[in-house]
DNA sequence: GAATGTTGGTCTCAAAAAGAGACTAGCACT
DNA sequence: AGTGCTAGTCTCTTTTTGAGACCAACATTC
């Protein structure tokens, strides 16, 4: 085959080879599909200040359904990022807070934030661009 | 109510008020939405070492759909993270390569992926301790 | 004393997103 | 003539997410 004749071949062992990833347990998958979800971020980044109360978290994020806050915290929790304490109050009140694992995920991913602040405008514009040269 | 006045108030204005972040522009959300995705991170790790044809990314991250590959490298075009190049061969091929941009995010996205190799097996440490006091 | 509000959820059903697999067109090679 | 390659699209099924009702026990309000 002529085609690729011009392109170097890839893979060749010492490139991006993630083939040999062990896909049932490469790390980055198996930590980054949940800290991924559409509500972990922002719950990590508002429990990174300070403990929050479900109730107070409901209202933090208002269009988090129960369901998801439910789900999302109990997931963050399940993975060692955050605690749930009960207080037997009544009617009873929980509090969730980070866990030092956590802080240490929020340190390089509070950078990523960052960035996304920081660059929102560039990723518009490209989105405009983007849509521009396909109406053609 | 006396329940809660063993608390201090929240949102006492200096503390971590997403109520005042406008949802619907939301830096944060509106740039991690689409990098959060199952495979972008894959993809841009990928394409962060050199560039990579479709059918070189799909063998490369065995278990994405055709489908979501097109899908998740559109989206990353439209948000300039990646560039597409086709090339008039036959049958034609079509090359992916990161942009300035896209550089840019995956500097500090990469501090994330290190955290997430190092930190694996606390990580699953969580679940298990997390899913052993669950059985109760 | 009855209605209402508060807590942190769960349950069900509908909608949206993702995955699996067939199918395409034009050309090269056998 | 048959097979394979390219980069996708189209359809169908399964999974995930979202919207909203419901819960029990107690506090406050009327």
């Amino acid at each position: 085959m002529a085609l690729n004749a011009s392109r170097k071949p890839v893979l060749d062992g010492k490139e991006c080879d993630m083939s040999g990833w062990d896909m049932d347990n490469c790390p980055v998958r198996d930590v980054l599909d949940r800290i991924a979800g559409k509500w972990s971020t922002l719950l990590l980044e508002a429990l990174s200040r300070q403990p929050y109360r479900f109730g107070e978290l409901r209202r933090l994020v208002p269009d988090i359904s129960q369901r998801m806050l439910t789900q999302t915290l109990r997931d963050l929790q399940r993975d060692g990022y955050i605690e749930r304490e009960v207080f037997p109050t009544k009617p009873p009140s929980v509090e969730y807070r980070m866990t030092e694992l956590g802080r240490s995920l929020f340190e390089p991913l509070s950078k990523v934030l960052r960035w996304a602040e920081a660059n929102h405008p560039s990723v518009k514009a490209a989105r405009v661009k983007y849509d521009e040269s396909e109406l053609a």
